[in-house]
DNA sequence: TTAGGTGCAAATCATTTGCAATCTC
DNA sequence: GAGATTGCAAATGATTTGCACCTAA
């Protein structure tokens, strides 16, 4: 992705930001596109570093309350990790399942159409209102595997 | 439950820590009743807290301090939260689904037989050799949901 | 022009750690 | 008595905040 051009999510989220009243900084805008050019489920540590080559005087702090902004529009999803800060999905920013991969700390999307009619059930049996999930499957991802074979 | 006689899952964590060379101190067994006595899952403050009145010298390193130690022997499972401290599971300590009220921050455990089959197919479909998991329920507990009913 | 945004440095909050004093085995 | 454990206080690491300066609209 060259740096004149924009993402469809990149500018999809700048229009958003523009119709709520936000102004579109050349700091909020490379943050933007390394959380969109992200393939991965990046840190804000991944991306104050993708975006310090290209902007340097970008500071950890802006980072962060873009961060902040971006959840409260609902454009960033936030998946809580102890170890080494959270972790963000901007791609698919509503409850999905995750698989983890512990060894390289690679975040992928899972498929797993079975979770709506597991939580209408589990809602009926307990009385809960669900609202929301979080589902992460912790393991080996098959590059890590191939590795450890040699 | 008393303060003089122990639940059997207290004797019996009791029981591997001396197996393991590990010395049965006041505080650890008071912050293992703590532990044990509350039947939701408790942070580490809320055992401070518990354990405090009973023993007002415990300090809150010792209780951090044990609960490293029950992680490492596999007694505790701890659960990540963002906001508010980390959680834990000492009467079920692996992986198993939970239900987080977000009114009143109790946490349930929730059964779901068919989670294993899904990690199965979730593992052949991505070829990630799964390990553990961690599924969560966000919502309102029937609890709440009444009172803010009136 | 002027609110909103930036960047520094200091403040928080949960958790960990160093270490001397103190206990358990 | 020896080595593990405690408890204080200081260190850590991620995140937040206060505030003077700057800049997009």
């Amino acid at each position: 992705m060259n740096v004149h051009s924009n993402s469809p999510r990149v500018e999809d989220i700048l229009q958003r930001l523009r119709r709520a009243g936000h102004r579109i900084t050349p700091q909020r805008l490379a943050i933007l596109r390394a959380f969109a050019d992200s393939h991965s489920h990046p840190s804000v540590d991944m991306v104050y570093a993708a975006v310090k080559p290209n902007f340097p005087t970008t500071s950890l702090a802006t980072v962060y309350k873009t961060v902040v902004l971006l959840k409260e529009l609902g454009e960033v999803m936030e998946i809580g990790f102890g170890e080494g800060g959270n972790r963000y999905d901007v791609r698919v920013p509503t409850p999905h399942p995750h698989l983890v991969c512990t060894r390289c700390r690679r975040i992928l999307d899972a498929e797993l159409d079975a979770l709506d009619h597991l939580t209408e059930t589990l809602a009926q049996s307990t009385g809960f209102r669900i609202l929301s999930h979080r589902v992460d499957f912790y393991g080996i991802c098959p590059e890590c595997r191939r590795k450890a074979a040699h």
